[in-house]
DNA sequence: AATTATACCCAAAACGTTTTGGTTGTCAAG
DNA sequence: CTTGACAACCAAAACGTTTTGGGTATAATT
């Protein structure tokens, strides 16, 4: 590999000029620049990263550093986000590097390591808990990062964040099938030690308040993650007397969705939103959502959107603008609940299936 | 951010004596390393990456870094494949540094900025060519790196790649096809210029051969990668006189399938295996493939076991072992057709729609 | 008592850049 | 003829590690 040095021995220049020829500084004569492009060309020069790194460069990589879960359920939707999110950084021009952390590793040790040790210009955070420890980590360490999703106190700590509103889109689900006649209403839900999932419970519950209706603890299933465990709780809600049973199945994902729709058949009830039938409800919208049988109605969360946000956000916090930035793609269901706090709408895709 | 000179000062011990306590040499008493670590621990010091590597350390990250294909056709894949890749890397505690690579820059710079300036370990290549400078140019750099897929002069150019035999999966296919009463079968093929569509359709002009069938220009879509062309091809296929129309169609990958399935409906085709019916298969078997309607009969292309492998080559090349490894997890379908030269086989999976 | 071995430690070089704080020479203005 | 401005260049320091090639005690061996 050539470097500056055997650079500036051809061209018979320092090295300190074949630098600030190449990274176009105004002191050099423009034949000297143009004689040392040559030469870097013709040696196929390209400047060492790590060394240019070491300077405090930019490295024009950023980071995406999820927690990872345990229970894998979330692991289509993350296939999905980090897709998007390559894609997206691609187009910032910004690489990006997929660290994924163990939920048993020393979470401090893995963040300190990526934020000051000039790997990267900035980090996107995921799967954020009600109380998480990075936020404040990331912020002393005075590291750019943006995180998807938020914490309970996110007003005080005045982080840059993007999410989904899930509690406004569930509420939108029970709206939905309100009004189209159900009143006993379960709750299919997942682990709750990530907000976003707490969240869209908090939908739920707020949308039985908002129309009247008092939630039965025996129609809400939690840490629900496979089908085993759909399964289970499933029976156990539809051994109820007819007149107590569900009537729809609000699911906390997709996934728990799809195990729905695999059960339910299997022990005599029909699916879809005629009399008789359960009605079932998911949330993302994954690509696999319109193709099930029935077709799915969900709330598709906008990752596009999410990914096109917080790389604004990030690119901003990294040029040092703190400033709340313009979008890119504006979009109807934004709304900005801070400083660079950014909420987005997810979008109720009624479907076949209720 | 703490330095080792922070730690050297603290400890009253010089620099070397820090850096080889931390690094586990023996040359240091058991007192000061404890002292050392210590102190380390409280400063909360964590090494720079940057000048770790400049002075040649592993990075503990691989690059992936395909081509970015102008038909976003590949695009769910991608995103399926991506984030296997990300989860395998994690098992082997490396991180992902994902590069998009646009067809119009310039592919040797930035290959050469990934391979030789110490920014990752090693490279993984996808959306190769059947003839890819790549191959060549990364082989001078001497950077390990590994293939997902292959070049027409694999034998010679004897670099170490991970390829699905797609040419064995569709010949499969003609075979069922075949077997089932087939006698038309058309092929509904995408842009060839990756290695990996010639050879899909190779699958299909060699196994209609072998099932002494003669290859019909009229029934070859190729270049397809929308619903647009998709229903053109279709359309022109099945203006044919009766006798002459396709009873069965090959897509070279599911997402000209779906088109497929969406189109055929429309212009009065049923889909399905029964007489009467057009059959249709597919390609890669995405998680949306087994919710189609009808669902998919496709070939599952193995993606964890692909990542498994390219990620068992790549380190076993990082760790300079150049002797052919073994594999964390053998598969029964795997072949070695070279040195550090693998070939899958994609399984088959029959349902309803062919 | 002199030599050798061993344990422990360190100064300086090296990695390849960028940045700092100059110097030198030329030309125009005074 | 002097001064100042400007263009063009450069030596050396800095970034934070690891590695090289030692050194200096102390203990063990002759």
């Amino acid at each position: 590999m050539a470097t500056i040095f055997d650079i500036a021995k051809k061209a018979g220049v320092s090295i300190t000029t074949v630098s600030r020829a190449l990274n176009g500084y105004s002191d050099v004569n423009e034949n000297t620049r143009q004689m040392i492009v040559a030469i870097a060309e013709d040696l196929k020069y390209y400047p060492n990263a790590a060394a240019r790194n070491l300077q405090g460069k930019k490295t024009n990589t950023i980071a995406f550093a999820p927690r990872l879960n345990d229970h894998l359920e979330a692991e289509p939707f993350f296939k999905e986000f980090t897709g998007v999110l390559a894609l997206a950084s691609f187009k910032h021009d910004l690489s990006l590097l997929v660290t994924l952390v163990s939920q048993n590793r020393n979470i401090e040790e893995v963040y300190r390591e990526l934020a000051g040790t000039g790997r990267v210009d900035g980090i996107i955070l995921a799967d954020i808990r009600p109380s998480d420890e990075r936020i404040a980590l990331l912020q002393s360490l005075k590291t750019p990062f943006v995180a998807f999703g938020r914490t309970q106190d996110y007003q005080r700590m005045k982080y840059p964040f993007v999410d989904v509103d899930g509690k406004a889109g569930v509420m939108k689900v029970i709206e939905h099938l309100y009004k189209n006649g159900h009143r006993r209403i379960a709750y299919m839900g997942e682990s709750f030690t990530l907000t976003y999932a707490l969240d869209r419970y908090d939908g739920y519950r707020q949308g039985l308040k908002d129309f009247g209706l008092v939630e039965d603890p025996r129609l809400v299933g939690s840490n629900l993650q496979n089908e085993a465990s759909v399964s289970a709780a499933v029976k156990q809600m539809l051994a109820l007397p007819a007149e107590e049973r569900p009537t729809a199945m609000v699911a906390g994902n997709d996934y728990l969705a799809l195990h729905l729709l695999e059960v339910l058949p299997g022990l005599g009830f029909s699916i879809g939103k005629e009399p008789g039938q359960i009605a079932v409800t998911g949330f993302d919208d994954l690509p696999f959502a319109s193709f099930l049988q029935p077709a799915l109605t969900t709330l598709r969360q906008p990752i596009v959107a999410t990914c096109t946000v917080l790389l604004d956000l990030l690119t901003a916090l990294i040029k040092n603008q703190s400033e709340p930035v313009s979008f890119s793609e504006p979009d109807p269901g934004l709304t900005l609940i801070g400083p660079n706090q950014v909420l987005l709408q997810p979008e109720l895709i009624v479907r076949a299936s209720a």
